[in-house]
DNA sequence: CATATAGTTAACGTATCTGTTAACATTCTC
DNA sequence: GAGAATGTTAACAGATACGTTAACTATATG
């Protein structure tokens, strides 16, 4: 059943996604990994305003740092290998339950003492 | 494309559901429609919390009051139909690119100027 | 060594979020 | 109509989030 996942983590992956310049720093990443002065210039943020979306980012295991580059002052980041899945967990089960409650009222709308009762 | 679904609603929703107890409702809500003090009781929330709680889920679109009951006080919610799906609809966006992302770097690793290169 | 570069952290002010207590509005019941 | 039941809103206090300025670390370059 699995049934509570890190509810600690979830809860700060979908904290961290409620901010639109962080969904798109992501995308960003989605796309290749940067560095940070990259995001920081396609965000239009100061970068001490990324660094700390950066760390939101980082604790909530979204994204990491890569290995160093030549110039060891640069940062690279890149999205975390299955950072997604308890969200998408999440919402499958969302999904799941959606879809039985559905089922449930069809049965429901289609009783036969029901529908009786309707023509009646 | 419909690269930009209303960015707000969309940080909105995902601020709405970084919070345990407000997911914990959305559950309870996609089980069946419930009281409003029949989520008090399983969350273990003062009604005044809770209600703040469902003011926040409502400004974000995921729940809504029906209809009234035989008892004009009580208040029944439920969740929206296709609330989720602006948030699906970015999730399934991230899947997309983290699969291109996969097979970009799967191409490069199998170009044969790398392997080449690796060989000698 | 001196300075510039890339980035993070600290300190601060402001704004928002959360829970609690108190006050309100409505509706049911006697 | 008096009072209980069901919820919501208002006002307050504490915690947290965000951006900015300033200070700091570490590396590169002359």
């Amino acid at each position: 059943m699995e049934q509570h996942p890190p509810a600690l983590q979830l809860s700060a992956a979908f904290a961290a996604l409620s901010d639109a310049s962080r969904r798109e720093m992501i995308r960003m990443l989605l796309h290749k990994p940067r560095r940070a002065g990259e995001l920081a210039e396609c965000v239009d943020m100061s970068p001490q305003a990324l660094s700390r979306h950066l760390r939101v980012l980082r604790r909530a295991g979204l994204v990491a740092e890569q290995g160093i580059e030549r110039d060891a002052r640069v940062r690279i980041y890149s999205v975390q290998p299955n950072a997604f899945e308890p969200v998408q967990q999440w919402m499958a089960q969302v999904e799941d339950l959606w879809r039985r409650q559905l089922h449930a009222f069809k049965a429901f709308a289609e009783s036969p003492r029901r529908t009786a009762k309707l023509k009646a």
